[in-house]
This record gives C-alpha cells, sequence and structure tokens, in this order.
DNA sequence: CTGACTGCAAACCCTTTGCACTAAA
DNA sequence: TTTAGTGCAAAGGGTTTGCAGTCAG
C-alpha cells in the first residue's frame, strides 16, 4: 500500500500537485475497501471517517488515480461509473454475479491468446479489450 | 426483413398494441442501417424521412423492439446506450476500432468453450457474456 | 502572495416520464 | 367513445465544471 502512495505522490509531483490529507484519506479507504466502487459508495464510506470531505474531491481523487494508472474505471450492467485498482492487479477478466452483484476476478492466459487469433483473422489490431461474464455465483446457487 | 416486422406485428399484438406508421418506419429504417446506433442517432436519420417523428418515438420503439427480443442494447466506450439488431444474429463478441468507432462482429467458439471451462474452476453459473476488443482496424492501419 | 485545493451548487448530457393532444378501432 | 400512440417539455440521475473561499509553500 505505502509503494502505491509513493507512485501517487510521485505523479503528483511531476503535475505539480500535492498529497493532500483529503487526496490521501480517499486512497487509503480505497486501497483497504477491496471492492469495485463508484464515486458515491466510495463518498460514503469517506465520509463516515471524515465528513468534511467532499464527493467533488472524491470524484477528482479517483480521476488522478486514473491518470497516474493507479486506477482504473470499470462499467457494468448498470450506467454507474466504477472504479477498481489496477496497480498491482495484473489484467484480468469480470464473473459478474447478477443476484448479488459481487465480481469475481478472473483471467485465462488460453483466452488471450485466442481473442489475439480471433484478431489476426480480421487484420485488427488489438490495444485492450474486455470481457465480462454474468451469471450466479457459487454462493448465490445454494 | 418481412419476417423481423412480422415477428414485430405478433408481438405488439400479444400486448394488446399496434404497428403504427411511425413504429415501421423507424424498424425499417433501423434495419437498412446496419450500425450499432443510439438512439439520437437513429432519431436524426429517422427525421429526415419524416419530420413528424419525435425522439422519444424512436426511445420507446427501440425499448419495445428489446422487449420483442429483436433487438438488444449494446454499451461500449462513451456513455451512450446503443442497439444492435439481435433477430437472425448469432452471439458475437466486438473488435471496437478506436480509430474510426466502427464494429466487426466476431466469434469464435473455443473462445466460448474456454469461458465456460473458466467459469467451472469459480462454480460459477454464467448466463451471458460480454467481450468487446478495442484497437485498431484493417483499414485504420493504412 | 501566489497557485493549488476544496466543496457547494449549478450545468451537462443522456435517459426516462408526465401530460395533453391525436388517431384509430 | 375509448384506449393506445405521439411529441413536447420537463424531470431524473449520474458526471463534470465554475467559482469563490481556503490553504500551503
Amino acid at each position: 500500500m505505502q509503494k502505491t502512495i509513493d507512485i501517487f505522490i510521485n505523479f503528483l509531483r511531476k503535475k505539480n500537485l500535492q498529497l493532500t490529507k483529503q487526496r490521501e484519506e480517499i486512497l487509503i479507504i480505497f486501497l483497504k475497501t477491496d471492492r469495485h466502487l463508484s464515486v458515491e459508495e466510495l463518498y460514503n464510506i469517506v465520509k463516515k471517517k471524515d465528513k468534511n470531505i467532499g464527493q467533488t474531491t472524491v470524484f477528482r481523487t479517483l480521476k488522478l488515480l486514473c491518470d497516474a494508472e493507479l486506477v482504473k474505471e470499470v462499467n457494468f450492467i448498470d450506467k454507474v461509473t466504477r472504479y477498481e485498482i489496477k496497480y498491482g492487479h495484473q489484467h484480468h477478466d469480470h464473473l459478474v454475479c447478477t443476484e448479488c452483484g459481487k465480481f469475481i476476478e478472473a483471467m485465462d492466459p488460453e483466452i488471450e491468446k485466442l481473442q489475439n487469433r480471433l484478431c489476426k483473422k480480421f487484420n485488427f489490431s488489438p490495444a485492450r479489450h474486455k470481457m465480462d461474464i454474468f451469471g450466479i455465483c457459487e454462493r448465490c446457487k445454494k
């Protein structure tokens, strides 16, 4: 976690920005909460710790973290933008449970290979991809 | 195309609804324009043919078509909801060109198999999935 | 002092709905 | 005459921005 904060400080410094108390608090809480949070959800958690942090600051901090490549925007079923930690997490796909809303992060190198093969067929140069599988998770089946 | 219209008529009849002139025009234009259109884009095309059709009607007709399972909502990079023809099109993934915005529809049965294998690993029951690969298409590479 | 930082409120943008009018059975 | 259908305009809901006040170097 300290590593992530250090990278953020570095990124901010390059842009003549600072790691303010708010930014630090938001980042720490986001790192601790290992879920795919929206701005509003994260704001609600942050608010409990520090009433003086506004939703806008949470929004802008997440944007900064995205710029710093520490965090990534993700979009699932609903229209709400969610954020996940990118740094230290390798690329993965999502198994999204439509019952409880939980996400499983999964990856299969063979699928990745086949994806590249598929692209070649169309002479398409892939840059990134996104795969989400929707269904029912183990726990919800019971 | 007539087949699609007939299915729509049937669907409407079951709900005590009618195939109005507007609904028919919107559907025909949508079928002819083989692209992933948003409500607004489709509305702009429809408007040229018939000035008296409103955006709301386009929106509601697309929703009806989704209910009828003839059309499917898709979401890509931007926040705009797009629609694609579902009837007569088998399941497919998208190769989305980030240069020109075009979509290639592609499918690889082996990938589908591996996806199921991946789900099994997590004891996850898949219902549907979504795979988009972003990159540069053949034409834009030149 | 200066420029970054913050939080509020408002603007934005797309989606959806309320409503009064119209059209068709 | 009744009910579905339509289009306008406005409401919703999440995201983004303008701005005036605050803070830190």
